[in-house]
RNA sequence: GCGCUUGUGGUGGAAUUGGUAGACACGCCAGACUUAGGAUCUGGUGCCGCGAGGCGUGUAGGUUCGAGUCCUAUCAGGCGUACCA
């Protein structure tokens, strides 16, 4: 009988719709697993061979998960607010629902040829008003929320002292009875601080107090530098910009103060970067978060302004460098610039700011040059009153710490090229450290100067002959004692910058009044995104919801109103922004639990069942994007008690991206004659790329070549061997570089389970590969010997007779092996083990049912269309996925022998095999006996005797 | 610059974690069956050498009876990040 994998694939796929194979509910019984793949944005090229990768593998874990006996979550939806959509709609005038839904239709049907165990009736789509509904009350929560430990005034009997999200209730309860007195001791996350007594508070009007309470809120409109894309017209966050330019489009992008809503994940910085530590993900992965999320210890301190009331506060981590200090900076975008610059500098400080202005991120980041000016004010230092001067320069950033710094040349490598390019002194402070050349800044050492000899500091205070540690501690025990400053911790995370003058995203659920934003009730959510004429921004610059006719909200109606009306009724101006791509995919994870719930985000009782994801899979490329602010996201709804694990992701599998093959033709410069790859270097050639798709083993198909494009109609060819080789190399996958191979090909071509079992024997599904075409017959090959294993011609064949011992050792070292090899997601090796016990019992001509039942099953996660019609085949009504794995069994796979490594006169001679259960003695005259060898009979003083596993025994012979 | 990571045949990649390197697959070679083959089957295939044999896991050392695996130094590639004081 034919593999015909045609009919048994379209069969199954079937067959599985319509029994709802996959379709998964609560079971109490059952004990749960919830499977991943982070959810495509559905572009319009479709799915390449490199996308199904990490489907695949969940998919493998899932079914391994669920034949285990497991209750297996393993959903699937879309992505589906994004910038490609908008852009072809502003090119094109078609809507971006219209893309999205044909670009969506295509995945799924794509999807579908694969043969995953998605459960489809739990689909999202990030687009769709009854997803969205809960971003947009997620929003609104983050709104009313503040960030601290408990507070004294609302504090409940026995609560932890753990800071975390609360109502802003809880703090204007606080205001009422304290105003900011005392706050700082309870951690509250703040935009800056703060300072009213509690009679101010109740003196405000209400416009007041939402702006004071806007200095809390986890969501909040803040004036920030923003990076502004001129030519997406939309500002983008940190994770969006990439070498300074954005990540979609590659466009310049600018620094810009604009008011815009916000996020405070740095209030969660601490507890994003504890939170790693009881997760299941790599080291390297771990490690970018906890670089991005960047915490560092250290002081702030305050300098006077010499000839002044002012000062100001500088951020170190290195306060016992204090003595070496010989100028500040401050950042050009400070505050402290205005009042600093002494009018004698102003024209030059000016001049400056100018320049710097104009300077985009990118430029900061090609060239960069040392820069600066001098702004006329000195700084007083606090310890031995020594005056320094203070500079302006790019190199201070205003946004970390408190945008100024005190310099050290001497120690730190950024002062030092400052300090020598402006000709101020380099103090060195650690004894032995040559600072000619280039700065020491290694934390190691012992300290001098400090202060130099004949400069005395502030209470006889010295460092001299401490270690650069000791000296750290010693410091900022002086400065806390000496009212100087303050120990501090300071995190790089900045908060996400989450409005974007865009129209394809979530509308923000706010309207205006009096300037102030005001929250939509929460029963009139969603607040579905209107219709539009036009995708690019307003003739006033308002973003492209200003096109929208009817939007704005009717407070008497509790509905969207036209704008038209807006003077003769209580009706107010609707936010204009949308909400930034990772808005949707920050929860989808707790809506999959829940899908179709129009109550709440997820009911107490499915979230309280699924829990978190326990394994998900996806790209690295998200580490500090979507996998922080989905983290964060995760933690503010842990907080509401609404997510019941604080990390949403128990373990994380990065697929390695697929790359492209590409291969290329060489032809001869200003003809049109192709030379083969062997050939070329004889003649002067350009290199072009030739589509893969008409290239086998890198043999060109000239016929094929011709058709290709009406240019090669008339080519003429210098061959070798009579064939054309082409010349390949590694890129990425994609059109302009003609490597791109369609996966419908592939299973059009092979089949479904061929396609999937070749992707997993490319190789790790961690590690980045190439796809080549190439190989997948070995995989096919595979598979029809493998079926080829049940029939006799045209018969069923399997029987009922008992195996033999050489048949149950091949059975269950295919157990063993696939097995480990699932839970270590070493699917690479495991399809070798399937090929070789296929041809190990091939060749034992066994057709035993109690051999190849238990194999169907194992195949089954790889392979599931053949698994299931072997399955049927073999008697069983229920499909496959409701076998049970087979156990494994250590009595089958005992050795009969252990391998033996002799050595003597310290070299390791021979080995030989000996009886497993051997005692010692037997061992000593296995060994004995080739002690006459002739070989090795010049050797006659045998040392010893190794044993392999772990037994040595030393055996004297002579 | 910093952090992470990887170096094994012509290619993708194995190696029970210190025990006879190169499993499995592609490719290549030979043979069989074919009118034909980008089909199928069988055998071979790390390198040098006719051979005995020698050499081989980026490079150089070290530990060990024994090293792809452990240690030290060094080189090369990939990914991430970027003036974070």
């Amino acid at each position: 009988m034919e593999y015909n994998f045609r009919d048994i694939e379209k069969k199954w796929q079937q067959r599985w719709v319509a029994m709802q194979t996959y379709k998964v509910t609560e079971d109490k019984e059952r004990r749960k697993f919830y499977v991943l793949n982070m959810f495509p944005y559905p572009s319009g090229a479709g799915l390449h061979v490199g996308h199904p990768l990490g489907y695949i593998a969940s998919d493998i874990y899932a079914r391994y998960k669920r034949l285990q006996g497991f209750n297996v979550l393993n959903p699937m939806g879309y992505d589906a607010y994004g910038l490609p959509a908008e852009q072809y709609a502003i090119q094109t005038g078609q809507h971006p629902a219209i893309t999205t839904e044909a670009n969506i239709a295509r995945y799924r049907e794509q999807l579908d040829k694969i043969g995953f165990s998605f459960d489809w009736s739990r689909e999202v789509r990030t687009c769709d008003p009854q997803y969205y509904h809960w971003t947009q009350w997620a929003f609104q929560k983050m709104f009313g929320s503040f960030f601290s430990s408990p507070l004294p005034t609302s504090r409940k009997k026995g609560e932890e002292d753990c800071p975390k999200a609360r109502p802003v209730e809880e703090l204007v309860a606080y205001f009422e009875e304290h105003g900011t007195e005392g706050l700082e001791e309870f951690g509250v996350a703040q935009s800056e601080e703060l300072s009213f007594t509690a009679s101010e508070w109740k003196a405000y009007d209400e416009v007041q107090k939402q702006q004071v309470l806007m200095n809390y809120r986890i969501a909040y409109l803040g004036e920030t530098m923003v990076n502004w894309c001129p030519e997406l017209g939309t500002v983008l966050a940190n994770d969006e910009v990439v070498d300074g330019v954005s990540e979609r489009g590659g466009f310049p992008v600018v620094q810009k103060k604009m008011k815009q809503w916000c996020l405070r994940v740095s209030a969660y910085a601490q507890r994003l970067l504890d939170g790693l530590e009881t997760i299941d993900w790599t080291e390297s992965l771990k490690e970018t978060q906890r670089n991005w999320i960047g915490r560092s210890e250290g002081a702030e301190m305050e300098f006077k302004v010499k000839d002044s009331e002012k000062s100001f506060t500088i951020f170190t981590t290195r306060a016992d460098t204090i003595f070496g200090v010989t100028f500040m900076v401050l950042a050009p975008e400070s505050e402290l610039v205005k009042e600093l610059t002494t009018p004698g500098q102003q024209a030059a400080v000016d001049e400056y700011l100018a320049y710097v202005k104009k300077r985009t991120e990118r430029d900061r980041i090609s060239d960069r040059k040392v820069t600066g000016v001098f702004s006329g004010s000195h700084a007083i230092n606090p310890f031995t009153g020594q005056e320094i001067p203070i500079w302006i320069s790019e190199y201070v950033l205003a946004g970390y710490g408190t945008g100024a710094i005190m310099a050290v040349p001497a120690h730190d490598s950024r002062d030092y090229a400052f300090a020598r390019h402006f000709n101020l002194p380099i103090i060195p402070l650690i004894e032995g450290a040559d600072v000619s050349h280039e700065s020491f800044d290694a934390k190691e050492g012992t300290v001098m100067n400090s202060p130099a000899d004949g400069t005395t500091a502030l209470d006889g205070f010295s460092l001299n002959g401490l270690t650069v540690k000791e000296a750290i501690t010693a410091t900022k025990a002086f400065v806390a004692s000496h009212n100087l400053g303050r120990v501090k911790v300071n995190f790089r995370l900045r908060d996400a910058i989450f409005s974007r003058q865009r129209y394809w995203g979530e509308p923000f659920p706010v309207y205006y009044k009096d300037g102030m934003p005001q929250m939509i009730p929460e029963e009139c959510l969603p607040l579905e995104l209107p219709d539009v004429d036009k995708f690019l921004p307003t003739e006033t610059g308002e973003p492209p919801l200003g096109n929208a006719r009817r939007w704005a909200w009717d407070t008497a109606s509790c509905s969207v109103a036209d704008c038209s009306t807006i003077d003769n009724k209580t009706v107010f101006p609707l936010e204009l922004n949308t909400m930034p791509g990772f808005a949707g995919s920050s929860a989808y994870y707790l809506r999959y639990m829940d899908p179709h719930n129009d109550q709440a985000l997820v009911s107490p009782e499915a979230g309280g069942y699924w829990q978190n994801v326990d394994l998900y899979v996806g790209g690295s490329e998200h580490a500090t994007g979507h996998l922080i602010y989905s983290r964060f996201w995760n933690k503010f709804l842990f907080d509401l008690g609404v997510s019941r694990k604080e990390e949403p992701f128990q373990k994380l599998v990065n697929q390695g991206m697929i790359q492209g093959r590409s291969n290329f033709v060489y032809r001869i410069k200003d003809t049109n004659t192709f030379v083969s790859l062997g050939l070329k270097d004889q003649y002067d050639v350009t290199p072009l790329h030739v589509d893969v798709n008409i290239v086998s083993g890198d043999v060109l198909d000239i016929e094929a070549f011709k058709d290709w494009r009406p240019e090669y109609a008339t080519a003429e060819f210098i061959l070798e061997e009579g064939k054309y080789v082409c010349g390949w190399a590694v890129e990425k996958m994609s059109k302009s570089m003609f490597n791109v191979v369609n996966p419908d090909m592939i299973v059009e071509k092979f089949g479904a389970d061929t396609l999937r079992l070749y992707e997993m024997f490319l190789g790790p599904v961690e590690q980045a590969k190439p796809w080549d075409t190439n190989g997948i017959d070995g995989s096919h090959r595979f598979l029809k010997k493998f079926w080829n294993m049940f029939w006799q011609k045209d018969a069923f064949a399997v029987t009922d007779d008992e195996p033999t011992a050489a048949e149950m050792k091949a059975l269950h070292k295919l157990i063993k092996k696939v097995t480990e090899d699932i839970e270590s997601f070493s699917y690479n090796t495991a399809i070798p083990a399937f090929m070789i016990a296929t041809n190990e019992l091939t060749q034992l001509k066994c057709q035993k049912r109690a051999v190849l039942e238990p194999i169907v099953v194992l195949i089954a996660p790889f392979a599931p269309h053949i698994a299931e019609e072997l399955w049927q085949q073999l008697g069983h009504e229920t499909s496959v996925c409701d076998a049970q794995w087979p156990a494994f069994e250590e009595k089958y796979l005992v050795e009969d022998t252990v391998k033996m490594m002799v050595a003597f006169n310290g070299k390791t001679r021979f080995s030989i095999d000996f009886p497993a259960d051997a005692d010692n003695a037997t061992i000593e005259a296995a060994a004995r006996s080739h002690e006459l060898t002739p070989k090795y009979l010049e050797d006659k003083s045998i040392v010893k005797v190794i044993i392999v596993p772990k037994r040595m025994i030393n055996i004297v012979m002579k």
